[in-house]
DNA sequence: TCAGACCCTCACAG
DNA sequence: ACTGTGAGGGTCT
């Protein structure tokens, strides 16, 4: 058999409250690919199948894994939810939102492909995300190991991998002005200018205002970052969707400048704020879907 | 504090 | 079918 292809390994854990699809679906992560029942991904470098079922979640790899715990940490499977869903704050909104969203999870990413692929979010939609970071793994990533006859797949570009590449070729990934954004980035990464690894150390307030240094990274992809990558869960994106969502649930439909939404969503959302964040975004997804998806 | 620029792609109107 | 138009998980100046 050829080195780059071996059978899949199974296994299988046990789960409650914890709806697979909207969890990988629900722009947090930008390489899950739907494949019938099945999503699939690459990572840190490891091919992987996900299925799911009311109570279960198998995983396929192709490695022969001694240890699971890579993925048990990406999916937080140990996570218990109802501590979280009980800290939410007790009004409709989020009563809404909670009941609309059932079993959504926050994942915990690698923070350089977290990092990388939220600068290259902005002004993009989901959709237009995912294509630009599948073309960038396509073509600047590794191959990894995957079953056989199973299509090529690649891992995410190393920081130093990036910060070699021409600004040319990172355009023909269709990211457009965020190029420039990522290279520099990449190569202050690779310099250990900004050292990813010992973030978690730190405060969230200290490890925001580092995450600040690098370009194409403002407050919003800063906390996008502390809250999917490093588990920071008052962190607390603000971005057009959530936006929306805060100004129609709590300020009647006003406008308010985004430093007041930062004070009431710290004071108001409570420790897991951040996991209330991913609530409400997603809610206001599966509203517009609703109203948008009334093609015949 | 505040527009406007920044690239490019896709959905959608006409 | 074909072209025109606008806005899209922001950030920087």
């Amino acid at each position: 058999m050829s080195i780059s292809s071996r059978l899949p390994v199974r296994t299988r854990f046990d789960i409650h409250d914890y709806d697979l699809a909207a969890t990988l679906s629900s722009g947090q992560a930008f390489r899950w690919e739907s494949q019938g029942n099945h999503w699939v991904s690459v990572i840190e470098g490891r091919w992987v199948r996900l299925s799911s079922t009311q109570d279960a979640i198998v995983a396929e790899t192709v490695e022969a894994a001694e240890s699971w715990s890579w993925l048990v940490n990406y999916l937080q499977l140990q996570l218990d939810l109802s501590p979280v869903l009980a800290a939410f704050p007790n009004d409709n909104p989020m009563l809404e939102a909670t009941k609309a969203c059932h079993g959504l999870r926050l994942l915990r990413q690698d923070p350089w492909e977290c990092l990388a692929s939220f600068i290259l979010s902005s002004s993009k939609q989901i959709v237009q995300i995912q294509q630009i970071v599948g073309l960038l793994c396509g073509r600047l990533g590794e191959r990894v190991v995957v079953p056989p006859d199973h299509l090529p797949c690649f891992s995410f570009p190393t920081p130093e991998r990036l910060a070699d590449c021409s600004e040319a070729e990172l355009r023909a990934c269709k990211m457009g002005f965020r190029a420039a954004y990522l290279k520099k980035t990449a190569s202050m990464i690779a310099a250990s200018e900004v050292n990813l690894a010992s973030l978690p150390a730190s405060g969230i307030e200290d490890a925001r205002q580092e995450l600040l240094k690098l370009p194409g990274v403002g407050r919003k992809i800063a906390d996008c970052v502390l809250l999917f990558a490093y588990g920071f869960q008052k962190a607390f994106p603000i971005d057009v969707w959530v936006t929306k969502a805060l100004r129609e649930l709590y300020f009647r439909g006003r406008p308010v400048s985004q430093e007041r939404l930062q004070s009431f969503t710290e004071a108001y959302f409570g420790p897991f704020g951040g996991y209330a964040q991913q609530y409400l975004f997603h809610y206001m997804r599966l509203r517009e879907r609703r109203l948008t998806l009334r093609k015949p």
